[in-house]
RNA sequence: CGGGGUGUGGUGUAACGGCUAACAUGCUUCACUUGGGCUGAAGUGACUCCGGGUUCGAAUCCCGGCACCCCGACCA
């Protein structure tokens, strides 16, 4: 993409109403606007990280049977009903709204009931049996109080998976099965060196859930962490007896800060009874489906990763999740330069990466290295007069992170950006 | 939801109850410059969050509302 096209523009200075790190960057950049407290709109360069994110998240739900699906955001009052969730003293945070009519309408805060609720039509038999139905979805919480940027807001998009399963056992294999998953997903969004398995609450079926909380102190969880066995638990079920189970010695564990960037659940029958999501058992009985749910919330882990990856200049993306794979940056000067910016932009996007061009003519070349900074695109290519003396064509390749700079010949560039690419 | 704080051009800040609400930045135009947010000049842009009140006089004090931020509680 060209950068004069970009409708955005970066800022020197983040709005005084914004205090958190991931919020401040990502505004100034012009990844993101907020629109109202804990209600973020996404701008081109935001809503490519996030693409980015959910092809990571996509990719290990397909690899693990998941199959995606797009739920409706409008709720009917009588599922819910159902579960006990309807009621404002169970769950506090609904959006409700009404019809014209009167009708009563929640906007969807996780979606066990509704899917639930769908899969009775579709599962009859234990042979209908395991299901993983995933999707991204827009979830409604009515926070008594959003904070820390798009860490935790009130509107934002969501990977909830849920399984199904006829046994307990499937049920507790999958479990394991997402549980490998979402590390892979966090060590690919470039977080993996400092998110942790974390042992949580587990509700009525299980004793523990999983959290993978990133360390940050951006986050709002304690956490207690073993680094050696790459493992944590969290404040709310930190005592001797856990500790004793788990195997684990007070002296090992570190105090930490840290946000949750994905949770897994075990459902048990808790929504599959009283929805009557039954099946026919291979001994003709009729069972509750067995269910787990897993989420990763989708813009939070955008943010950690802005909270985790970003210096005094600006963001630092991981090449993974960055909005393009390299920012083209011309200097201004003769022309003989300019057409070869424009042969590289092109030759680069031949090639299949996805570049975003600095081609702004009247910009000075410290304001582009600013903005470059700031939006923190992991690959530069400074393509300048400096460097175009007669037949000797070089190109400054810049690494954002360590600000290592190579110069590389004109004929080289594209096999040392692809060995870039393949390094990853 | 309890407690604390803040609302001033697009953005960041300033202004004792008293001059035409100031400065920086942004934006427009001209000149100059062209490898780290140049330089100079001229412009542009604010019912000081909203509604009341006190006062000769309110951005400033008081009351009510709204919005936003922080701490805590909550987080199905």
């Amino acid at each position: 993409m060209r950068q004069s096209h970009l409708f955005t523009r970066t800022r020197r200075e983040a709005p005084k109403d914004e205090t958190a790190k991931n919020a401040q960057l990502l505004i100034r950049a012009g990844f993101i606007q907020k629109m109202q407290a804990g209600v973020y709109s996404y701008l081109p360069l935001g809503e490519r990280v996030i693409e980015r994110i959910k092809t990571i998240i996509r990719d290990e739900m397909n690899a693990i049977g998941g199959q995606e699906v797009s739920l409706a955001s409008l709720q009917e009052k009588e599922m819910w009903t159902k579960t006990g969730r309807w009621d404002d003293a169970v769950v506090d945070n609904w959006f409700k709204t009404k019809l014209k009519n009167d009708t009563e309408l929640g906007l969807g805060f996780t979606h066990e009931e509704p899917l639930s609720t769908l899969l009775k039509d579709h599962i009859r038999s234990f042979r209908d049996l395991p299901a993983y139905i995933y999707q991204f979805q827009t979830k409604f919480r009515n926070e008594k109080r959003a904070k820390s940027g798009i860490l935790r807001g009130r509107e934002f998009l969501m990977k909830d998976l849920y399984s199904f399963s006829a046994t307990e056992d499937g049920r507790a294999q999958f479990y394991e099965k997402v549980k490998e998953a979402y590390v892979r997903i966090f060590r690919k969004a470039g977080i993996g060196d400092r998110t942790f398995v974390t042992f949580a609450s587990g509700g009525s079926f299980a004793q523990f859930s999983h959290e993978f909380q990133m360390l940050t102190d951006a986050g709002e969880d304690i956490i207690y962490v073993n680094k050696e066995k790459g493992i944590a638990v969290n404040q709310e079920v930190y005592n001797d007896d856990v500790l004793a189970q788990l195997n684990l010695k007070k002296d090992d564990l570190v105090e930490e800060k840290a946000v949750e960037v994905g949770n897994i659940f075990n459902l048990g029958t808790k929504f599959s009874e009283p929805l009557e999501l039954m099946f026919q058992a291979e001994d003709g009985s009729m069972q509750p489906v067995i269910m787990g749910s897993y989420g990763i919330g989708v813009p939070r882990l955008m943010g950690a990763i802005v909270e985790a990856c970003s210096d005094e200049k600006g963001i630092v993306w991981p090449r993974s999740v960055a909005p393009f794979d390299i920012h083209l940056i011309h200097v201004s000067g003769s022309d003989e330069t300019a057409s070869r910016a424009d042969k590289l932009y092109r030759d680069l996007q031949d090639v299949g990466f996805e570049v975003l061009y600095d081609d702004r003519a009247l910009v000075r070349a410290g304001e582009k290295f600013a903005d470059a900074d700031l939006i923190g695109l992991p690959t530069w290519i400074v393509v300048s007069d400096k460097n175009m003396m007669g037949d000797k064509v070089v190109f400054e390749v810049k690494d954002r992170k360590s600000g290592e700079v190579t110069n590389v010949a004109e004929d080289e560039i594209l096999v040392r950006m692809n060995l870039l690419r393949n390094s990853q």
